[in-house]
Order: structure tokens, then sequence, then C-alpha cells
DNA sequence: TCGATAAGTTAGGGCATCCTAACTTCCGAT
DNA sequence: ATCGGAAGTTAGGATGCCCTAACTTATCGA
């Protein structure tokens, strides 16, 4: 049975709600009040009652002191935004040579005003790329997303050869450290140890070597490197 | 002396007033509160809310009953939304192939959105454009506009080959209506007749003859086409 | 098993923006 | 000179989103 769907626009703080929460879901399993507040920058007050809305409008599932799952509908929407946010971040970056560090806080609020109409031909105009600058996939227009399965960097044995798939792209100022370091998506670099008790980790990056801390490292998804 | 000035990011809403106060003002001086109410698709009431705010915050000087101005402050502020919104449009349509009807609403969601660096960027990947795709002139950065005496085709001689050089944005079946008829800037057109009363007018556009009607002709400003 | 603490919620407001209804002011035509 | 309609304003209210303060629920360690 397929209910009738009122299809209204969702405002821009509805659209960033569902996207945190799809982020924290596929990180955790369902997402807590007080982590989409922390994501948001929000109180927790105000998390209950946007949550409380959002179920209303059958965007989400509370169940309340347990935390909150998106539902189709709020999936859906939720994929929508991230795919404008990626494309958007792609397209920057492609297209008009965007710093790596900035596109992120651009496309955050562009994705709420850009139409599906430019979203295509920015995706079109770039060769609807798969992943954005960060190395994140980005869902399909019919809203189905692969994730890839990937390694963080943290957890890769002292020895392989791995290749960075994906990085954080929140904070602006690591962006632009990693850069410095050559870690971008695509690169190579070889683990040469970690320290024990979450100690730092030493790589080589081309000729150079570095070393990084845990945190860090958590931040960044290899793969083993195709030989 | 000079005011210490609070940088505050004004609203998409406020910025929508003071872009369309600047429009209304340019055209007749002052902008009532009736006219501002139908060009953001308001009611009157809510004009006269928002006025009371824009005035508290130094942006607009009201005279009760008597209309609204932009100050220094306002009028900066109205050119830097009116440069985004052109350069948006401008790119749009060079960059992407957007068409020709629906810059104007994909930039008047955008406008509000997109940061300056972006804008600039734009503008630098587009050759610095110094008209929008209407052939509506774009302010520099500075805040300094030029807009050229220009007449509207309804008051051209009959028997004058005269150059189009803008045309309304607002309306996308009109502009849809208008590339049909190959009315586009920078085409040059004669004028071969035109009834009295407010009659309709025959125009020459390449090989073919079409005749307008006085509301569209008011809308497409020319200038005498040079030679 | 029993609290202390963390996590979450409710209560009570605030601000920006919009609305309708009712009122006031202005101005031009008689 | 005045009065009726147009233009503008005020009053009162709604919605969306945010906040702090105070309360409730859950959980984990002693």
């Amino acid at each position: 049975m397929t209910s009738i769907k009122v299809i209204r626009a969702l405002t821009g703080p509805v659209e960033d709600y569902l996207k945190v929460i799809f982020e924290l879901e596929a990180a955790e399993g369902a997402a807590g009040t007080n982590e989409i507040a922390t994501a948001l920058g929000v109180a927790p007050a105000s998390v209950s009652g946007m949550v409380r809305r959002l179920a209303g409008q059958g965007l989400i599932a509370h169940e309340p002191y347990r935390g909150v799952r998106l539902t189709k509908a709020g999936r859906r929407a939720a994929l929508r935004t991230i795919r404008r946010h990626r494309i958007i971040e792609a397209y920057l970056t492609k297209a008009l040579g965007y710093p790596w560090d900035l596109v992120h806080a651009e496309a955050e609020r562009l994705e709420h005003a850009a139409s599906d109409e430019l979203i295509d031909r920015m995706a079109a105009a770039i060769g609807e790329p798969t992943t954005d600058p960060h190395g994140a996939p980005i869902p399909t227009r019919e809203g189905t997303l692969d994730e890839p399965a990937l390694l963080p960097l943290a957890a890769a044995k002292v020895g392989a050869r791995v290749c960075i798939q994906r990085v954080g792209d929140r904070d602006a100022e690591q962006l632009r450290y990693l850069a410095g370091l050559g870690i971008t998506p695509g690169r190579h670099v070889e683990v040469l140890s970690r320290e024990p008790f979450e100690g730092p980790i030493s790589l080589r990056i081309g000729r150079v070597t570095k070393t990084i801390g845990p945190g860090l490292a958590k931040q960044i998804l290899v793969t083993a490197a195709l030989k």
C-alpha cells in the first residue's frame, strides 16, 4: 500500500538534520540526540524538538531515549542532499579550481539552494563523477549509494602499502595539512611503523617519510595498494 | 566620522527586500509599500513590518506613507546581491549551457548562498562579464553600477534600426517567446511600423517580420544601431 | 541493587518572517 | 472643503528554528 506523498520542499535545517542522521546511523546504527546536536552545533533540546517534527512527517523513526533512524522517505531525502553536496564539491574543485579545504563549507550552503536541474548539469559538466574530492562516494540520482569497505589508516598493518581512498572533509585546516603531506585520494603510501598504545604512525609518502597521530589516521581511509 | 559597522550577514529575505527596493527606487524615485509587496509576493502588512526593521538597521530610510529609499549601506548591500545574481546568471548560461529562461529563478536562490569567493571565481571563469544574459549590467565588486541610458523599444521611431540591449528577466515564458522571435541582446532589428494608441509594433528581425504588443515592447530596451 | 552520571526530554521563551483583519492617513475629484 | 477609495499601518497570531533551565530516564560501577 502506497502512501500519498505530500511533496513539500524540505527546509535547509531539515535537510541538515537528515544528512547527519544518515551519517551517524551509518557509523553506529542509530543516531543519538547528543550526537546529532554536536554534529549540527545545536543544543540537545533543539534536537528533541526537531526529532519530534521529523518523526511526525514520517522522515525518521524515534525510540525515546534510544535514538533515531531514518525511514525510507528520510533516507531518500538524506541521499538526495548528500548527492547534491558531493556533486557541488566535485564541481567546484574540477570546474572552478576551488581549494580543497573550502569546498565543504561552500557546498554546505549551496546544497540547499541548487535545483536538481543544476546539479545534473554540474555532474554532466565534469563527467559524472563517482566520488567527491575527499573520496566520498556520490549517491546516484536514483538514490543508491555504494560505500566500498575501507580500512582506517590507523588500522593498517606495518609494512603495508596502501592507497588513500578517502579523508574526512569537515575540518578545513586538517585538509590543508593533509594536502601539504601529500595525503590525497589516489596516493599510495607505505606504513613504516606504528607505535603501540594508539601511538603515532610513520608513513612513506613518495620519497619522504612523515609521522601522523592516530586521531588523524582514523580519518584516513585506505585500501591495500593493488600491486 | 566613520560608523562602526556591524558586519552581520543579511538573511535571504532581507537581501530580497533590498534588491527590489533598489530596483523600484531606480525606476520611480521611491519604493512604495504595495509595490514592494507585489514585487515580493507578500502581503503589504509584512512589508510594513520588515521596513521598520530595515530602517532600524540603517539600511533604508522610511517616510511613513511616503515610501522608502536605500541608505548608503542599504545600497551597498543591494548592489552586492544584484552583482551575485547577475554573475550567477551569466555563469550558468555560459559555463553550463543553462537555458535562458531558467537562470533567473535559479540565481534567485543561489544568490543568497554563494560566497564572495565563489562569485569571483565564477566571474573570472567566464571572463569577467559586464552584463547578464538578459543584458542587465553587473555591478562591480566595488559597488558601482553604470546603467547606460536605454530606450524602450516601445518608444523607438518608426523606421529606426535599433540594437537590442536588454530584456526583462522575470518571466520565463516571455523570455522563451522572445528567444523564439530572435529578440536577444545584441540583435539588430528595424521598426517597421507602430499603430497609434499603444498599438502593436512591427519589426524586421533578420529576414522575417514580427509584430509584438506594446506591453512587451516596453520590456525591451534598445539603442540606436551604430551605423 | 542502587545511585551517580550521562543522555534525553519538557517547559517556557525569543527572533525572523509571514498572515488576516481592522484601522488610519492621504489625495484627488467633486 | 470634503469625502471616498487607495495606500499604508497596527494588532494579533502562526510557524520554524533556536535557546536555557529544570526535569526524567537509562545505565554502569561499586
